[in-house]
DNA sequence: CTTCGGGATATTGTATACAATGGACTATCG
DNA sequence: CGATAGTCCATTGTATACAATATCCCGAAG
């Protein structure tokens, strides 16, 4: 199966770096499929670059939970499953709860604009009806909360546990556009506490709203049959 | 500053895993110092491989929060802070609970056998009075726990957390050693609330441990200017 | 004396070459 | 016909070579 995989490689910061955000790009909206083997040279060639930043590339991957390396038996695409999906909003409700809470104490006025732009981004995607711009609007706007928080170890945590949720939330967002709705308001309710400065608050908010998110996703997801795609 | 370094590099899971390992104890001990320059070619030669495993070493120290990378700029141990100590001990009160919960429920009768084993080991280490070997001790009852919890999404990010914890335990162990008498009594009465299956009380006791650990190990930080060691 | 510029150097980033290993395929034997 | 051993091949792991760049040092000019 040949995966069209074309998006344009400058280096604004690593050429790992660049091929990472590209493969976990086509991971995420299913482009490159669960379970999927991926050959360094594969993609070196495609890339016209060599071995070694893809390489790098899948070990960023790899720590972001996206792909599996076995030593000498290759790499391959993270599989999904209701039990990942399970770990993965578990390890969420305490990371983003705390996030919340520590950016409702440290945010400053620049945080709080970023916040409000992306809110506002994020409602232009939900209008648009596109899972693809929603979630990435939805990722754009859960990093600015994250840096509002001003905890870079935090920062560094999240970031290594997003992607695969984005995984599960493109699923569902697909088969239930109306998710767009439900998640705009609890971002919404989220934003509105680190304005207020209410830490309690936003960790609450955030809570009630991975929690509910959970419960519909999961249902979503298995009645998909998302996990094993027709290999 | 010539380091000493020397440990043995057999290679049972890969020589990047094996080398970071040995990094890594080499950082939390303080053989590296903070701020230390790591530059590839000198740990390469000293081992005598090439750059290519030293490379991935030095990932993989990276996104355990021990080592920065900055492009063409090398890499060098990461600075301990008061500040970083704070960030660290946040996200470990969330996810340690966590996984002391998931423990309580999800723990096989092997899980059980692991954790009392390590539970003795960590009270020989205490009688030995040794910050090194109690750390190793406490560091593997950690992980017996977080295996406990099955949830691998969870051990994965505790894996990346647990190493920059342990810089601090490690600082605040020498310069105290009575503090291996609280860990003891704190990591038993988690055990047992594990051992019992009780979710809440795994979770509370684990918090009220790390919630203690952070007040005195940041005490214990300040007075000691471990952060900047005389550059 | 300070500051700016240029070149040398140290070090990382990338490419390529070589080694080692795991899996698949085939042929042969029971 | 099925099982098994041996060989081949695809792919990763490691080493080395080359390119690019940041830093440092020194000298000259102001």
């Amino acid at each position: 199966m040949g995966t069209p995989l074309a998006f344009n490689l400058s280096l604004p910061e690593g050429l790992p770096q660049e091929l990472a955000r590209g493969l976990e790009e086509a991971i995420v909206f299913r482009d490159l499929t669960p379970g999927e083997r991926l050959v360094e040279e594969d993609i070196a060639s495609r890339f016209d670059i060599s071995r070694s930043p893809v390489r790098e590339a899948f070990r960023i991957l790899e720590t972001r939970g996206l792909v599996l390396r076995e030593a000498r038996r290759g790499s391959r695409v993270a599989d999904l499953s209701r039990r990942d999906l399970d770990e993965v909003y578990a390890c969420r409700i305490e990371l983003e709860g705390l996030a919340a809470a520590q950016a409702a104490r440290a945010r400053s006025p620049a945080d709080l604009d970023s916040l409000d732009e992306r809110i506002e981004a994020l409602t232009v995607a939900r209008d648009r009806a596109s899972p693809r711009d929603f979630l990435r609007a939805s990722m754009a706007l859960s990093r600015a909360i994250h840096e509002a928080s001003h905890n870079r170890t935090l920062i560094r945590l999240l970031s290594t546990l997003e992607p695969q949720a984005m995984r599960y939330r493109y699923v569902a967002y697909v088969r239930a556009e109306s998710l767009m709705d439900a998640s705009l308001e609890g971002n919404g309710a989220v934003a509105e506490s680190i304005h207020t400065g209410d830490c309690e608050a936003a960790s609450a908010a955030t809570t009630r709203m991975i929690r509910n998110a959970w419960a519909v996703v999961g249902r979503v997801f298995d009645e998909s049959d998302a996990a094993e795609p027709a290999a």
